[in-house]
DNA sequence: CATGATTGGATAGTGCCACTCTCCGAGCGG
DNA sequence: CCGCTCGGAGAGTGGCACTATCCAATCATG
């Protein structure tokens, strides 16, 4: 198909895919003639894969062409390009050097070697996601709310269980190819799921608790959406 | 304090302080004179919390006013002020309308319809989180991915989890005016928590199943993280 | 009272990022 | 031959979170 094929069926304007391409997000076209290009169902598939992973994984546009070239890099085997397609992605800005010598920042990371010992994990602290998480338990001491291993404990227990789920998810995912492919988008994509769905349970729960109202019908204030 | 050394204190610029203030993120000082005021203690906290979901959290600058806004909204009870509060947070950009006619959103909101009654869950459609789950099983939809009500499920279950773990930190906390800061906060601040540890725990059991190195000591090269 | 520094407020500018517009020459179809 | 589309490249746009600059009032000091 061409280019405005390729526009039409992804819903995804011509100005973008060529900017994409231009970025090496989009692997070039077969060129047919000195100015045509045809692409395929697989271009397709994965324009579809970066405007998911940029929309709803918010990824930037330099980490999804480090992601993907990993994806794609035939010089290493799958496992290196699963560890360092899943290890470029991102959570949040980088904090600066200057934390370290902060002692909300060393004391959040005691708090995450407690609990990592404490779940039994290997976790290399040069782990990105590590990072991200030093910082955010920094972020919260810093603000006096509760961040000690026993707070956090469950979120490791849960977070144990989520990694089979997930897994077991990947592992039925039948081609090779497909499947590295496979780990990187449900990685990215089922975390707004995750974050949807506790915020949900936060309302549910919350009302389960505090309903002052009728026990099954009545629609109960507490954190309901009031929204608009 | 003055602005500078609330400035000092916090670690932010004046410049950004000065801007805060001007986007209402941040409540006007107590003017001691025509050209000066002061700042106290809570000022500092306010500015943390802030910075703090501006920068860890992701929050945009206007829908942190908005947040912090019905935070501080005395005409609203406490419930409504969270439901407001936690109701304004966003996930991710609002879809676009055409997707309401698109059959992967409507396979979505079916599937999503089905996963809430499963959970035995009374969610309204107008929760924006709903919202941003719909985008999500959609897009996962449109890639061919699983997603359907049992890929789901256990997401839900664990999600109920958190929301009891999440409640009970709440309830921890003691002043209610802390504590309606405290389910905003602890809401938006616990996602990169969350988010980092599933992706430790991806890392750990692709070791645990994978691994061919020994079973201990080993640093197995599955999901390693090859970073730099 | 003179004077230089500081403060807080307003305005305009910066840098980044994800596009998006505009132009261009090459080709294809009738 | 001629109007059209195609693909490529560079510059421009808009949004956002700051940030630099300017200004007048005021404070500390001699």
């Amino acid at each position: 198909m061409r280019l405005a094929e390729l526009s039409e069926r992804s819903g995804v304007s011509t100005a973008t895919i060529k900017y994409y391409l231009r970025e090496g997000l989009l692997p070039p076209g077969e060129r047919v003639t000195a100015t045509q290009s045809e692409y395929n169902e697989d271009h397709l598939r994965r324009l579809r894969l970066v405007r998911a992973l940029i929309q709803v994984g918010r990824v930037p546009v330099a980490t999804a062409r480090e992601v993907l070239g990993a994806v794609d890099d035939n010089a290493l085997d799958m496992d290196e390009r699963l560890g360092v397609a899943v290890g470029s992605l991102p959570h949040q800005a980088p904090g600066r050097p200057e934390e370290a010598e902060d002692p909300h920042v060393r004391a959040a990371r005691e708090t995450i070697d407690g609990l990592l010992a404490e779940l039994g994990w290997h976790a290399r602290p040069s782990y990105p996601a590590a990072e991200s998480l030093v910082t955010a338990v920094a972020t919260l001491r810093r603000l006096d709310y509760p961040c000690d291993v026993a707070s956090l404990l469950p979120y490791g227990r849960l977070a144990t269980e989520l990694a089979v789920s997930d897994l077991d998810m990947i592992s039925a995912i039948e081609a090779p190819v497909t499947q590295l492919e496979a780990a990187v988008a449900l990685t990215v994509l089922y975390e707004p799921v995750l974050l949807s769905l506790r915020r949900m349970a936060h309302a549910e729960e919350s009302r389960r608790r505090y309903s002052t109202g009728g026990e099954g019908g009545a629609p109960a204030k507490q954190a309901g959406p009031a929204n608009g």
